[in-house]
DNA sequence: AATAAATAGTTTAGATTTAAAGTAAATGCA
DNA sequence: TGCATTTACTTTAAATCTAAACTATTTATT
């Protein structure tokens, strides 16, 4: 083969593996949407939320929830307001900040979301049953090249 | 490690590939989506329908790029009526089925589409730029098993 | 042939998403 | 201090997405 077979080869080969992983994450994605439908009427955004929250103890702010949820502000004051409403999650004014809202699990939320966690994990373990552990450890390995790779290209540079 | 702790750990790996996976399709289809915007002024399923067709020189039903998508027919319907108000794409009703819809490119969507391919691919690439061939290909294996994995689990059982 | 069931596509209501504009508060500087 | 800039959040408009209801057509059954 020569240099440019090989470039063309290498070039779809990278195409194809960018589809293969947008189809995984979207069979995924679907199977888990589905599932915290059926079993607990949410949805999938609301339980990332919540799963943000739960890790953070002291709540977070709304400007934290973008961007570790990875998605924009706007998105973000729709998902909390449907958890305000569903007694989840609270606002609450920092006094250092009037401008900032402090997003804290109610005692509510963390007890529901802790039996909604306990599936989704059990969901979870069960997508990638047929895989061993070094498979999971060598995917995990390569997708944060992948990973380093994607957030050295800056989005607008 | 005994059997439960080995199995909770196993839990937690299994969460912080899908975690990992996700962020990197989200990392990657904003970057996308970014570029396609300021270069072409269009869509990421605007694209992604239009490369559906590319590839289906005779043209495809609502229905099958429904399935190929992995999208609802409702998004189809949207999305197809943008490309035709575009001009990328035209309706016609096949002979046998008056129920349905076939879809193809039009001469000007072919061109355009050439165009936008031609760049698509070269970010796809760069995207990928710091892994090997080794180790693009050990990926698409192992994400190969996921989507095998995935799929072997119905979501409406 | 008559009718029931399935299929193809659209429409609807509602959620989530983005980008951009708007509001309010905090920060930086002259 | 005073004013420009930045920051935090909300709002808006438009796109996409789902699930479910709806229409039209085809297929299957009796």
């Amino acid at each position: 083969m020569d240099l440019e077979e090989r470039a063309h080869s290498e070039h779809a080969d990278a195409l194809r593996l960018w589809l293969r992983m947008l189809t995984c994450t979207q069979l995924m994605e679907k199977q888990l949407r589905g599932k915290l439908r059926d079993a607990f009427n949410t949805t999938l955004p609301r339980f990332d939320l919540l799963a943000q929250l739960e890790r953070a103890p002291g709540g977070l702010k709304m400007r934290e929830l973008s961007q570790r949820m990875m998605v924009t502000g706007g998105s973000i004051t729709g998902i909390t307001d449907q958890l305000v409403a569903e007694g989840m999650v609270e606002r609450s004014t920092p006094d250092c900040d009037r401008r900032a809202y402090l997003v804290r699990l109610t005692p509510a939320g963390r007890t529901n979301f802790a039996a909604m966690a306990r599936d989704h994990e059990e969901w979870v373990v069960q997508a990638f049953a047929q895989l061993g552990s070094y498979d999971i450890a060598a995917l995990h390995g390569l997708l944060g090249r992948v990973k380093g790779s994607l957030q050295a290209q800056p989005v607008d540079p």
